[in-house]
RNA sequence: GGGCGGGUAGCUCAGUUGGGAGAGCAUCGGCCUUACAAGCCGAGGGUCACAGGUUCAAGCCCUGUUCCGCCUACCA
């Protein structure tokens, strides 16, 4: 076999190989920091460096490759920022269970120590997401890897803090937090998942002092009533108008005040309503209006505290709350437990119920910085696609709600802040502190507290370029030119990016934010590890290789719309690739003599119907793959290919030139010059979605470039557009699909050859149809074809109208006249169901009146042709029934 | 509670200025036609969730109903 021939069928592993290996030896996907080209920018999602490929990350990256690539084929100096980010809890969590292996934790270790096994971790296994995003193909420029922990990120991350604290926009407080007892630290309201569990609602009795009787509150966690401060009630609630100014706190022996506030909701259980203040977000703000005390009855491990009754001190939450409801009842203080459906917060992270508790955490202060993001997005300076999300993202920005960032776990970029031992100063630096600036004490700490996570990646798309440096990467390539994600990260991840590029670079960090759709499962389930419904994105590509599955997913990315994703789809777009490496297959045999040549203008005029036709439908297929890669229509550019290679270029084109290329006619140099040009630009046009078969189809073709496809121009300037070859080249093909169906319908064997006549009232088109009777004669099988004036209808003949033709397909032999007559009858009641529509338009006066012309004109043709094809049936049918006596 | 998206062929889904309902898979029939059986040729299949409205004309625009999914929220 030569060495520009292919295999029989296509086989990714080693292809995808050879490919990788070749475009990061010769560095296909370097940026340069400058250049005179247009700069094209994107930073990738960082994924989570304990992660591991799924198809979110595989949607998310093939999606930006296409983009990354295209933009490469249309000469842009494009960088693909890759990276990673660090993860505080879950790497810490996945470090804290290593450890617990060895029968250690973190506090034994202590923390540098503790901190240095993570980093020896990352070491070990933080490659491994960065590697499988490589087996997708994807064209980052992977030299310029950055990790949010990098010295360079981390700088960028304490300069932002500094500065946001010196602008009194980050701020540190006593406040109610949402508290994982198990990750040990607090989480930003956007951590906690909300999930509706069915609960209970408890009715318990607060006995008066000095009467009968009591004050009967509802509550789904009477563990809390051990803190209560207060019971309140709706200030013109009248059916408490009459009852003392304290109750006794049963359990506890306190007496706690009745106070009102119209935040009660007299509809909601009795009315009556016990205040926590320290283990509910809503108490507390009733409890500072009303400077309640706060009793911090549940400790960060989620067990009760000693200011908790003696007698649950030590008891889990959840223990604790049985054995107050036991107890409650044996006094016979538990009036009625109702269900309840309500929402229960659990950690994003380790899914344990959240704790509302008491803290001192650290918070930025967001109002101010939402404002330009909002605006940035409300005058068009970024664009968010599908634009559906901008209303979501406004939503969320309007109401938005100071943000904590501080965490209490070691893994992550510590809070820069120091207190004085002696004066209490706090002081917040960019370096790190050893003296007091107040007192002058040498008495510092450093606050323990680490930052959350998304604090550093809010800074990615300028952090990771070298900011706070004014770097040439920085002036070539912000803002970045689009941002890919998943609409799960719009507010934890794209509307801080926002806030922070444009407080500290002022200006936005990207011009198009693309929203890309949830991979789910075939039953449309989100795809989670626990319900045991995930397909292992990197499973498939050993089974079905990266370009088929790139292609599906390309196939399937409609904006707006989930994927259900299957390995039967996915099963559909192989067989696409190998139609593909068919092709070229069956191509190279015939180009292996082929030597391309500069435009020639003989070989331009001596084009069969065919290649003008192809050429034609090639320069529309370039044209729509650029609008629809222009505005993000992925699935739209993935099948208009799919539509053109497999169906017309294979169906039809490749079928029509065969007998050329077995020389049986006088077109071969052109179109073995226009099958060169077709499958050359078709692969270009490819490139984007599917780059590892294209490379290999490329470099076997006559001419291959010198470098990766992604350098050869988009094919986007093949300017062969020729309606009059299109035209004709439909026609000959509703004729040829008219003789198949008749061959179909007649059950006429493919061997045998038919005779057909064609009758056609048009001197011209006869004379064409002559022409390029040949088409006919071998796409159909046909023994002979006469064209000829209208005249006398043939007998024994299967009768098709294509507009003014007829054609004759002779049945001599194998004539069922009752076959022919069912099958007529059938056609014309299609005519009929379709005719329906127009003549009612027709009969109308106000649509003819009032529709505009062309469109009358329009229906009016259409109905007219119709008609003529039915009473050609009509005349056929009636001929056909009185010959064979029906 | 608020908001958003969806309901189109058996299945999964396209359908962007309102003007002849589409694709892939599945099904049925016929083919080993020398690129491809991971293939070729042909066929069948839809009151576009329901009910109104606007319009000459509605899958598309408006209103209501219903079912499903998601996001968000401080009713214990």
């Amino acid at each position: 076999m030569s060495a520009r021939m292919l295999e029989k069928s296509y086989e990714p592993h080693a292809v995808e190989d050879k490919w990788s290996e070749y475009w990061k030896v010769n560095k296909q996907f370097a940026a340069k920091d400058s250049s005179d080209q247009p700069a094209y920018s994107i930073v990738i999602p960082p994924p989570n460096v304990t992660g591991v490929l799924h198809m979110g990350h595989a949607l998310n990256v093939t999606l930006q490759d296409i983009m990354c690539r295209y933009r490469r084929m249309k000469g842009d100096n494009v960088l693909w920022m890759p990276g990673t980010d660090h993860a505080g809890i879950a790497t810490q969590n996945v470090v804290e269970k290593q450890l617990v292996k060895e029968g250690l934790d973190r506090h034994a270790l202590g923390r540098e120590a503790f901190i240095q096994r993570v980093w020896e971790w990352r070491k070990t296994y933080g490659g491994a997401i960065v590697n499988q995003l490589k087996r997708l193909g994807a064209s980052c420029d992977w030299d310029r890897e950055r990790f949010t922990m990098d010295d360079g990120l981390s700088k960028a991350v304490r300069k932002v803090f500094v500065e946001l604290y010196d602008a009194g926009l980050i701020y540190q407080g006593d406040y109610i937090t949402n508290w994982c007892p198990r990750c040990q630290t607090a989480l930003a309201d956007l951590e906690v998942e909300h999930e509706e569990l069915e609960g209970h609602l408890y009715h318990i009795r607060y006995p008066f002092e000095d009467r009968n009787g009591g004050l009967v509150v509802a509550t789904t966690r009477p563990e809390t009533m051990l803190g209560d401060t207060a019971v309140a009630i709706h200030p013109e609630d009248k059916r408490y108008e009459n009852i003392p100014g304290t109750v006794q706190l049963p359990l506890t022996g306190r007496t706690i005040p009745v106070i009102k506030d119209s935040y009660v909701d007299r509809k909601f259980g009795t009315g009556a309503l016990k205040v926590t203040p320290a283990h509910d977000p809503n108490d507390f703000e009733i409890g500072q209006r009303h400077n309640l005390p706060s009793i911090r009855v549940i400790g960060d491990d989620a067990k009760m505290t000693e200011l908790a009754a003696e007698a649950y001190q030590g008891l889990d939450r959840f223990d604790c709350r049985k054995q107050v409801v036991a107890d409650l009842k044996k006094l016979g203080l538990l009036v009625k437990i109702d269900p309840l459906q309500h929402g229960v917060g659990h950690c994003y992270r380790c899914k344990t119920v959240v704790e509302p508790n008491l803290s001192r955490q650290w918070f930025v202060k967001v109002k101010p910085l939402a404002e330009n993001a909002i605006k940035a997005v409300e005058n068009g300076d970024t664009q968010i696609i599908p634009e559906v999300w901008a209303k979501t993202y406004y939503d969320w920005m309007y109401n938005i709600k100071d943000w904590c960032i501080s965490r209490q776990i070691w893994w992550g970029h510590r809070i820069p802040a120091w207190y004085c031992e002696d004066c209490q100063h706090t002081m917040v630096s960019m370096e790190d502190m050893d003296q007091c600036t107040q007192c002058g004490s040498k008495q510092l700490t450093q606050e323990s507290d680490v930052l959350d996570t998304w604090f550093s990646s809010a800074l990615w798309p300028f952090s990771t370029m070298g900011w706070p440096e004014n770097t040439e990467l920085l002036k070539t390539f912000y803002p970045t030119s689009l941002l890919v994600s998943g609409f799960d990260i719009l507010f934890f991840w794209i509307a801080r990016m926002m806030m922070m590029g444009l407080w500290f670079m002022k200006d936005i960090p990207f011009k198009d934010v693309y929203i890309h759709a949830l991979v789910r499962d075939e039953a449309g389930k989100k795809m989670s590890k626990s319900k045991g419904n995930v397909i292992d994105p990197l499973d498939i590509i050993e089974r079905y290789g990266t370009d088929a599955f790139r292609f599906t997913l390309a196939a399937f990315a409609a904006q707006g719309r989930d994927i259900r994703l299957s390995e039967k789809r996915i099963e559909g777009y192989r067989h696409f690739i190998n139609k593909l490496w068919n092709a070229a297959r069956f191509s190279l045999i015939h180009l292996q003599s082929y030597t391309p040549e500069p435009q020639n203008n003989e070989l331009i005029g001596n084009r069969s119907l065919a290649d003008r036709w192809i050429l034609s439908r090639l320069t529309r297929v370039a044209a729509d793959v650029e609008t629809h890669l222009d505005t993000y229509k992925f699935n739209e550019a993935a099948n208009a290919l799919y539509q053109f290679v497999w169906h017309e270029l294979c169906d039809w084109y490749l079928e029509a030139i065969k007998p050329i290329l077995f020389d049986r006619e006088n077109h071969k140099p052109s179109t073995l010059a226009c099958l060169n040009q077709v499958l050359t630009a078709t692969l270009g046009l490819l490139h984007p979605f599917i780059p590892f078969i294209t490379e290999e189809i490329r470099s076997k073709l006559p001419n291959p470039p010198d470098s990766s496809l992604m350098f050869t121009d988009f094919p986007n300037q093949i300017n062969a557009l020729d309606d009059q070859a299109e035209v004709t080249m439909t026609l000959m093909m509703d004729m040829i699909t008219g003789i198949r169906n008749i061959r179909g319908e007649m059950n006429i064997s493919p061997s045998v050859a038919l005779d057909v006549i064609i009758h056609s009232p048009d001197a011209n088109a006869r004379q064409e149809i002559d022409t390029y009777k040949s088409l006919l004669v071998n796409l159909a099988r046909l023994k002979s074809i006469v064209i000829q004036k209208p005249s006398i209808r043939p007998k024994s003949a299967a009768t098709i109208v294509i507009g003014d033709h007829t054609l004759y397909v002779s049945l001599e032999g194998v004539i069922d006249f009752e076959k022919e007559s069912v099958r007529l009858e059938k056609e014309i009641q299609k005519i009929d169901h379709e005719l329906v529509g127009a003549s009612k338009k027709l009969a109308n006066e106000d649509f003819l009146s009032k529709a505009p012309n062309n469109v009358v004109e329009k229906v009016k043709e259409r109905h007219a042709t119709m008609m003529e094809k039915k009473n050609k049936l009509n005349e056929n049918l009636t001929k056909i029934q009185k010959i064979g006596n029906i």
